[in-house]
DNA sequence: TGTTTAAATATACAATAGTACACCAAAAAT
DNA sequence: ATTTTTGGTGTACTATTGTATATTTAAACA
């Protein structure tokens, strides 16, 4: 399923954004119907499924319960900073597509040093355990398409993105895992950088 | 009808702040009573009533429609969370005293789950590497006196605050480095458990 | 002492709200 | 040309939710 709306769908989330300011709590279903002039509440229901799906809100199954989480409908002036995190990129898309954006999570403000576009990876494997970096860590990234040697960078290799280290060995660049029992990596087709790791987060269980 | 708030209907004001700035939504009457293991919806309207008839909050007659108008108990629209930044701790002065606070940061919002106190602390040295805690490493911590065993704690050990994992061997406590090159450290005097850490935040040179 | 108020229980009930199914029509995609 | 998706109607069912009444207990009060 495909991560845009269609313009129904944006109406009937503009709506709920406006009704929820306006009331301070979400609306219900039938409420919805009733502002559009829809007769069966059942409809309402389908479209609020999909901007689930789409990742647009979220609801629980009760009265009242749905949370708009896209930032672009958000309710509050939230002076919160919020980076798209990258889930399984899909081929052919630029990383930073929307096609391939799981969620919006908030990172600490003083991550953001400089300008630019940044997104975050949750981090697979345990290639990087050396740079303490961890299976499930969030790293932030600033996009970028270049970087200097031993930066840690987020690269594209054939469609699969990876967390390594930057290697300029005069010339030819090469990506280095921080676990010695990785080998390094010299891409032969296309590959590319997508940025820089600048920051990472980690959620320890409790 | 007097403005001030016994001391049960400030615990069910609390509570419905609580509740709908971590669900996004008003509670019923039915959850509020659950939390509060009161087996009566109805203590909860009367109490609800009286919290509308002084001014506290408005609601509607319907599902979740609670709102918060008092100012002390407002739902900030400032999804930032800022919590204090502990520094060296003066002697005899409890952790979070306001003389160890050095400054606030700002930290992601998912990494609180539950209520509580909280406190960050910049990691010093290099004993817990294997567990990816790196020097300069800001811990996010959730005040606790107690943790279960192999929990990564901080602990306040001769007026110094350490992070270390807790060891429970039955009856025993003691703090275990996570770097071979460290000993565990059996305390001898008196020594604390001054919370659980629950994150980790890293921000990276560039 | 008797009275009032706050807090809670038990039970009941009607309206609301979410969900489900069958069905229809138009638009979009294949 | 056919299938899928989107958008909608109507009806029905069930759990949730707010509300109401009658009672009880404990604390505060005068």
């Amino acid at each position: 399923m495909s991560r845009n709306l269609t313009d129904r769908q944006r109406e009937i989330l503009t709506l709920i954004a406006d009704l929820t300011r306006d009331k301070g709590y979400s609306p219900t279903y039938q409420e919805l119907a009733d502002r559009l002039n829809i007769k069966s509440k059942y409809a309402i229901l389908k479209h609020v499924d999909s901007l689930v799906k789409k990742g647009y809100i979220e609801k629980d199954s009760s009265a009242r319960t749905i949370r708009i989480v896209h930032p672009d409908f958000a309710i509050s002036n939230a002076t919160d900073y919020t980076i798209p995190l990258v889930g399984r990129v899909a081929a052919g898309f630029p990383v930073l597509a929307e096609e391939n954006v799981e969620r919006y999570v908030s990172i600490p403000r003083e991550m953001i040093k400089s300008e630019g576009r940044y997104f975050a990876l949750k981090v697979r494997g345990d290639s990087m355990i050396n740079a303490g970096i961890f299976e499930n860590d969030l790293v932030v990234v600033q996009s970028a398409n270049k970087a200097y040697n031993k930066d840690i960078i987020v690269a594209l290799v054939d469609d699969e993105v990876t967390v390594k280290r930057l290697i300029n060995d005069n010339g030819s660049a090469y990506l280095k895992a921080e676990n010695d029992a990785y080998p390094d990596i010299h891409p032969r087709g296309d590959w590319s950088i997508q940025g820089k790791v600048v920051g990472l987060i980690r959620e320890m269980m409790h």
